[in-house]
DNA sequence: GCCAACGTTGGC
DNA sequence: GCCAACGTTGGC
């Protein structure tokens, strides 16, 4: 099992968003190395942390899991689509996606500003200067400290 | 809103 | 295949 945090702007999709719809396709990554870990190594059931970015407090706001296999991510080839990829080759296609489902809210927000405080989490990509990577993987020593800063 | 850090593109 | 120019991300 591996464990990951997913980056999003909750003006363009939150976790309350995702709560709503259960389950939804985590389309729009247009970066080859998070492309990779989706396609290469994301399997069902994986937790994630779900991330606010660019707002007021940024942090880590929740759970989620990975629920589907690697697919096309459809709007590739949706010309009307901000993600359209003329480039991209319908037998061949460049961009996929998971599905995501929701887990749960964490009772509070795990401030960026905070978890930067926490020796245990040195290392943790999330917490790297200049690292801009909208999902990556989270090592299980650093997911269970988190979890213990939650109360589980 | 600024801008540093990165990633991608395309001319050569 | 190098690298300058350009675009984007995302913390501040």
């Amino acid at each position: 099992m591996n464990y990951w945090l997913m980056k999003t702007e909750p003006d363009v999709f939150s976790i309350d968003d995702l709560k709503a719809a259960g389950k939804e396709p985590w389309d729009g990554v247009r970066n080859y190395q998070a492309r990779n870990l989706m396609r290469d190594e994301m399997k069902i059931g994986d937790p994630i942390f779900i991330y606010h970015s660019r707002v007021k407090p940024m942090g880590i706001v929740g759970e989620a899991r990975v629920a589907s296999e690697p697919y096309p991510d459809p709007t590739q080839f949706n010309p009307d689509e901000k993600y359209f990829d003329p480039k991209s080759d319908p037998e061949n296609p460049r961009w996929v996606l998971v599905d995501v489902e929701y887990v749960r809210h964490y009772p509070k927000t795990l401030e960026l500003s905070m978890l930067k405080q926490v020796p245990e989490l040195d290392g943790m990509m999330l917490l790297a200067k200049g690292s801009r990577l909208s999902i990556q993987p989270v090592s299980e020593a650093h997911w269970n400290h988190i979890q213990s800063m939650i109360g589980d």
